[in-house]
DNA sequence: GTCTATAGACCGATAGAC
DNA sequence: GTCTATCGGTCTATAGAC
């Protein structure tokens, strides 16, 4: 490399380079689109019409990236996982598990309040079934769900999360912040700001209605 | 005959009764079929073709009795209202407020888990407008809001719940049991009976994830 | 005869797919 | 830009209960 071998590389790679970064930017803004429409309406109620004109590409093009407006979805879903993913990456893993589970649950509830937390609605068969055959999806929800498990079952084993609970139901209880609407309810009553309105679900979540 | 006291009344009258009774049940047999169907696929999903199949009438005659889609899911909602106003009746209110709550919680996750909790993705316009405008829904919402807001506050005042949390954000929590997606995770999961689904809700809401 | 419900065609609009 | 399917909603003509 310090002499340069390659002369090409210099130039044709990174024009083909280009092509490739300029599909990917495109992908991403695709993605991103979807993302944003998939949270604010659902997927029943996004039309990939809407996807296109918010790219602001034609509909034709979407179809050259993703095959069907299932495909879009799921690409979102992969997209938030990754998020996901790469916040779990950004934790510094030596706190206290109970501190790393509030950490994710407040992150889940943010990315929500934000308007970036695709929802899904119910159980759509054919969108199930195009999720649960996307393997950087699952891979990705086996990976963030072993880590929460691992965490879980350590702040169980310090007494500090409720051992009597199975940790499957504290893991789905952390995942259904994800999509809580007593985030929205709040916010739509206009009498909290973001960080209230998470230090009550937060509060609620962790320590319960009932008083300690 | 002639020397019946009341001949109309024992053949004209429940003649009309009898119709009356038949365009009723109908009516109910048509809201019992779209809250089912509201619960199990939501309302962008559900088509009116599917209910008037359920019910086993014509389409057309669906519109003899609601004129849009909207009313359709509107007389849904405030049927389970009137089902939440009659539970709440059945209440001994001489129990203590937080008791009151827990069998309300209790009560909306059963309906939930039966299959029987219809639900309103998100914030369809069109069916937001439809049910804004619904009184015996909007005061149906409003009594069982009010009944709840007081017993939330009572049990504040007797310190059982959680006097640093906004009512507001307790009445929502419980109302989020309505739709909490745990419930159909963990039944999805196999692993437990519907009680004790309930009952592992019920601990996480009022008790909080952390150990006591 | 009259009223009502039914079946089923039908329309217009929209959305997914290409 | 086009094709096609679907869906909400309407219309008509027939059947049957009173």
């Amino acid at each position: 490399m310090s002499s340069s071998p390659l002369p090409s590389a210099a130039t044709a790679a990174p024009k083909r380079s280009f092509r490739q970064q300029m599909h990917i930017a495109r992908e991403d803004a695709i993605v991103a689109a979807v993302n944003r429409l998939l949270a604010e309406k659902g997927f029943d109620a996004m039309t990939v019409d809407e996807v296109a004109a918010e790219v602001g590409i034609a509909k034709a093009s979407l179809y050259k990236h993703f095959p069907s407006k299932e495909d879009l979805a799921a690409a979102a879903m992969v997209r938030v996982m990754q998020r996901a993913q790469a916040f779990l990456d950004s934790l510094d893993t030596s706190r206290p598990p109970l501190e790393l589970l509030k950490s994710v649950a407040r992150w889940t509830m943010e990315v929500q309040l934000a308007g970036e937390m695709p929802s899904l609605p119910s159980e759509n068969s054919s969108l199930r079934a195009t999720l649960t055959t996307n393997k950087p999806y699952v891979d990705g929800l086996m990976d963030v769900s072993e880590r929460l498990g691992g965490w879980i079952q350590a702040a169980q084993a310090d007494g500090s999360v409720n051992p009597a609970l199975p940790p499957i139901a504290v893991l789905y209880t952390l995942y259904a912040r994800a999509c809580d609407p007593v985030l929205g309810f709040l916010k739509g009553s206009g009498l909290y700001t973001t960080e209230q309105i998470i230090g009550m679900v937060l509060s609620t979540c962790f320590d319960g209605l009932r008083t300690r």
